[in-house]
DNA sequence: GTAAACCTTCCATTCGAATGGAAGGTCAAG
DNA sequence: CTTGACCTTCCATTCGAATGGAAGGTTTAC
């Protein structure tokens, strides 16, 4: 199997395959003579595992700590847990943060639609925004780092 | 008024503030005879009105946006609240995606309790991941782009 | 007159997860 | 025997919002 094969296995590109591998979550595989690489099926099983945990939020970094235990036979399981686990908490967090801001700019709106003059007020630049109840006593925003999985393109 | 005393009744650094000046979202204030940037209060007022907005999850591309409106002395709170009912929107999507994932984690979680061997069954790798309900059908994390202010760090 | 505390510009780096592209080697079909 | 589809490595770039640091000029206090 060569990389674009198992590329399409799996439905990465092979670019994505060599930068998990680079990453060290997929082992070197074996190389053809001429220096092609070439995967079997646990390779498949284990990019599948990876793309898996990708989808249950995991970061590369968690799912290589859970792989290499596995790559050292160690049990995985109560491990990925408590990842779960972890996971499950920092969602409640984020949603109950996120339904107290949607409230916040749901009353910014209404508040907005009953303002008869829509125009800056005084020496401010936009009404809507500067009358609006936000606090910016502890710096940063409600969306300050949701999951420590920030930046996550498909 | 220097640099660092906007950025002291800002609460922001001086870096941060040239780093807005450098995106347009504050003009480039007069200097001194030595070079230093003058500021005075209209921009404390402006650097405030940022930090508002993006506490309401506007992205400094936004804010420059209503910004640049504001400064060419368009009504800018027509576009600033159709704005806010689009994030209201995306927020209620991604509370909605966020509670149905909860509910996968958790019922995955509890299957992992009930599981008496708790080690990889077959070739897999971790069964409270390989087991789970997980689709990787359209590729993708829940997560993936939650509001387009992804990687926000405070 | 000198040291500390500012200020200036400019370039590089961070985080995560890739993706783009150049330069060159290999393999199968026609 | 050449064309095109692969493969290889290595380096740079993306996105957003900054931050770090170097090299050098200025202002203020002692």
């Amino acid at each position: 199997m060569k990389i674009s094969e198992l590329a399409k296995a799996t439905g990465l590109s092979a670019k994505t395959i060599r930068f998990y591998e680079a990453e060290g979550l997929i082992p070197d595989p074996p190389r053809t003579g001429s220096g092609y690489r070439a995967y079997a099926g646990p390779d498949v099983v284990r990019v599948g595992f990876i793309l898996k945990a990708k989808r249950l939020g995991l970061s590369l970094d968690e799912i290589k700590g859970i792989l290499q235990l596995h790559d050292r036979r160690e049990p995985t399981c109560m491990h990925v847990r408590s990842l779960m686990e972890e996971k499950v908490a920092q969602i409640e967090t984020v949603i109950q943060d996120l339904m107290g801001f949607k409230e916040e700019l749901e009353s910014l709106s209404h508040h907005a639609t009953s303002l008869v003059d829509c125009r800056p007020i005084g020496g401010n630049i936009c009404s809507i925004i500067e009358q609006s109840g936000i606090k910016l006593t502890p710096s940063s925003s409600v969306w300050a780092e949701p999951l420590g999985h920030p930046g996550a393109r498909s």
